[in-house]
DNA sequence: ATTAGCCGCATTTTT
DNA sequence: TGCGGCTAAT
């Protein structure tokens, strides 16, 4: 059954037992798969109950996978299993035992937005300039610092650039989160870790409850979460780590690979099982990629092979400025998708975000559907975050975080004096700002007193309602439905809050909690088989968590765009990877550092082994950056491909400047275009960019009129019919053999342009 | 309370 | 260049 499909080192790394476990897991080598398939034997062969198993991710979509891999295995209820995300798990831990932690039930989750804008307000009140500290560096001292497992106190004043200061602004920090209830994504990890520290009964419990450990993606852990991960560690637990030191990039946040061999070693590993098998490239894809890295010295060692063909060799293109590599990626999109490929199995990958603009362009004019990620997130939206700043309104009442966000929005004339007179008010008295607001005077008191009623009322009928129904009537009752709908370009967000209550909908169902479960009704766990849930807790304060933990992002249709870095874990029928150049990949700065260097190759790792069938690198000599033109070498990796798993479709463009591109027109404009006025230099290029098309259109209209494909013969004016268009002519041909191109006039669809090798086209008489 | 205009900045990011 | 964030002006 679920054993037959594995191969032999994936079903030794799946039936390991009694020891620690590392699993060396290449790209594509079935790594999910391993985990899942061991959580599912584990079970199956009663060495382990759902119960005293833990397994860990790091993104809520892996852990989702791995709950559905799962589900399909075994049956069983996988919602109650400790699987999940290291915040969403040290979540529930801390929601189950929120005492023992030092918290109160209603403790709320800090996202980065909030955490920010608190930070921001500490240092008003303690009347620090924005130029003399920068929120960022105080934001960033303290994440880093919690990020090692360090507490104010323990923190080196070695680490302190701003003699003390910061490490008083922690501890600042530390008491106003404390007081307030407030808890920053890497206090969930931190707390948690402070929790099984200090309280040896619970340490106790779960070393004894978690017979099993399982991590993904170990490569990227950080100290504080292995330090987390080692807490488990008792006396005859089995820990099973899978990671890839190859696609370790996250070292700028945190990420430890060495965290890989201290594991080896902490644990005594005895076996270190390589998954080597690739699954998902054609050979010449899969060549390039070891053969790239392999330039990297510090590695465990691995080499990926597959069984599949050849396939693709990898193309290469250099153009000649950013929108004709975004031209040339757009056209050849066009008959990738023609030829039958789905719009969402192709992918246009970057080294930084500001790449996106030029293929959004280009991609918008030519009508192909795509989708950038990286943009704010459904939960991250401003709307959204208002919706939920009065959530946990309705939840407590006392919230500062969410209070000061609404209490003047939709705008009822409480001003920014008033305001302050509050919080200092509830300062000085040492109250909330819900009890201070009754020792105010005037118009401020009044005003005050109407919202406070308003959340008071949206209370009274959320007692009554489920949470679909309670968002509904406060998104009425707090004005913020009206306030967008009034305002001119707000459909958008109005849509977005309308998003906000089916999204309660779905949760209501995904949580199987009853329809008509109230919002603040505590829930009955026991008599709902939901006992995996802590006391204390009603539909509405798990929603809240939920939105904090959770993006609330889908996969969307078209093709797909995003950073290298994102695309981690994903994989497409055809990649593009741009702006293949010296300075942007490798990145500037990150090219004179070997460790640095390294990681950016392992960038350029994980992005050549997205692709199954087609590979297309492509750069420019030219290009955009921070409003002037810079002239890049083509980069460093592309030097490094191996030759005959390759193919140029342009000059090969040489790495001194010196050579192809000296008398041509590109480099006289790159020599001249240093002196001009900017808007000079747009003219030029706007000139360059229409020769270069031309020439690449000439190149093209190389024209046949006959062309024999499959044995069927196409000429212009012949009447075929395709399965996906119909029936249409031929009127032109351009290109030969495999890479014909046909533009042929449909009778219901238009022109469109096919690949005649690929389209499924018959000859009608 | 909204808005124009100016300044400064500019990898990669999940939770 | 193009943006977000902040200030100054209506």
């Amino acid at each position: 059954m679920y054993l037959n499909n594995l191969n032999p080192h994936q079903l030794q790394a799946v039936t390991l037992i009694n020891e620690h476990a590392l699993i060396l897991a290449g790209a594509g080598s079935g790594k999910t798969k391993v985990l899942t398939t061991r959580i599912a034997w584990l079970i199956n062969q009663r060495l382990a109950s759902p119960y005293s198993i833990l397994a860990v991710t790091f993104t809520n979509k892996a852990a989702k996978e791995m709950q559905e891999r799962l589900a399909s295995m075994v049956d069983i209820n996988v919602k109650a299993m400790f699987i999940g995300t290291f915040h969403g798990l040290c979540h529930r831990i801390l929601r189950l035992h929120a005492k023992e932690a030092g918290l109160s039930n209603d403790f709320q989750i800090l996202d980065m937005q909030d955490q920010l804008s608190f930070i921001k307000k500490i240092l008003k009140e303690k009347d620090i300039d924005e130029d003399t500290l920068a929120p960022k560096t105080l934001i960033n001292f303290i994440n880093q610092a919690k990020e090692r497992g360090e507490r104010s106190h323990q923190v080196s004043m070695l680490q302190d650039k701003f003699n003390g200061k910061l490490i008083n602004l922690y501890k600042h920090y530390e008491d106003s989160c404390q007081k307030q209830n407030l808890l920053d994504f890497a206090e969930l990890l931190l707390r948690c870790d402070d929790l099984l520290t200090y309280n040896q009964a619970l340490r106790q419990h779960y070393q004894e409850r978690f017979k099993y450990i399982l991590i993904d993606e170990f490569q990227d852990t950080n100290t504080l979460q292995y330090t987390w991960l080692k807490r488990f560690r008792g006396l005859d637990n089995i820990f099973f780590a899978v990671g890839d030191d190859d696609q370790s990039i996250y070292s700028f946040r945190g990420a430890r690979v060495k965290n890989m061999r201290d594991f080896e070693q902490e644990f005594e590993v005895k076996h270190l099982v390589k998954l080597e098998q690739n699954y998902r490239s054609d050979g010449n894809i899969l060549k390039c990629a070891n053969t790239i890295i392999d330039y990297n010295s510090a590695r465990l060692g691995k080499n990926l092979f597959t069984q599949s063909s050849e396939g693709e060799k990898v193309k290469i293109y250099s153009a000649s400025s950013d929108s004709i590599e975004a031209s040339w990626v757009a056209q050849y999109i066009t008959s990738i998708i023609d030829s039958g490929t789905k719009a969402q199995d192709i992918a246009i990958l970057y080294r930084s975000n500001a790449q996106s603009r030029v293929f959004e362009h280009t991609l918008f004019k030519q009508h192909i559907p795509y989708k950038v990620y990286g943009g704010l997130r459904f939960f991250e939206r401003a709307e959204i975050k208002h919706a939920i700043a009065y959530l946990q309104l309705v939840d407590n009442l006392s919230q500062q975080v969410s209070m000061l966000r609404v209490i003047n929005f939709p705008p009822r004339g409480i001003g920014a004096k008033a305001i302050e007179q509050l919080q200092d008010l509830a300062n000085n008295l040492d109250i909330n700002l819900v009890d201070a607001y009754p020792h105010l005077q005037g118009k401020a008191r009044v005003n005050i007193h109407n919202f406070v009623e308003i959340i008071k009322d949206i209370q009274s009928q959320a007692m009554n309602l489920n949470l679909a129904d309670t968002i509904e009537y406060m998104l009425a009752k707090s004005g913020l439905i009206h306030h967008y709908e009034t305002e001119k370009e707000g459909q958008d967000r109005v849509n977005n809050l309308k998003e906000l209550i089916s999204a309660a909908h779905s949760f209501y169902i995904e949580e199987k909690l009853p329809h008509d479960c109230s919002s603040l009704g505590m829930l009955d766990t026991k008599e709902l088989e939901l006992e995996y849930l802590p006391p204390n807790v009603n539909p509405l304060r798990l929603f809240l968590s939920y939105a904090m933990l959770e993006s609330g992002e889908t996969q969307q249709q078209g093709v797909q765009l995003m950073t290298i870095h994102a695309s981690k874990g994903l994989e497409f029928d055809s990649v593009f990877i741009t702006g293949l150049e010296e300075g942007l990949f490798p990145n500037e700065g990150n090219a004179n550092n070997q460790d640095s260097m390294e990681e950016e190759r392992r960038l350029m790792y994980v992005a050549i082994t997205r692709a199954r069938k087609n590979l297309f690198l492509t750069c420019s000599q030219s290009r955009m950056l921070y409003g002037r033109i810079s002239f890049n070498r083509s980069s460093r990796f592309l030097d490094e491909l191996p030759v005959e798993n390759t193919k140029w479709l342009s000059p090969k463009n040489s790495r001194s400047k010196s050579n192809d591109f000296d008398n041509s027109d590109i480099y006289n404009y790159a020599d001249q275009a240093q002196t001009m006025p900017f808007w000079m230099q747009n003219k030029l290029k706007e000139k360059q960019d229409m020769n270069e098309t031309n020439a690449m259109a000439q190149k093209l209209a190389i024209k046949h009129t006959k062309i024999i494909q499959h044995d069927k013969i196409f000429k212009i004016n012949t009447n075929v019919f395709s399965t996906k268009f119909g029936e249409g002519t031929i009127v032109s041909i351009e290109g030969e053999s495999e890479k014909a191109l046909a533009k042929i006039r449909f009778k219901k669809h238009g022109d469109k342009i096919l690949n005649l090798a690929m389209a499924n086209l018959n000859v009608i008489d």
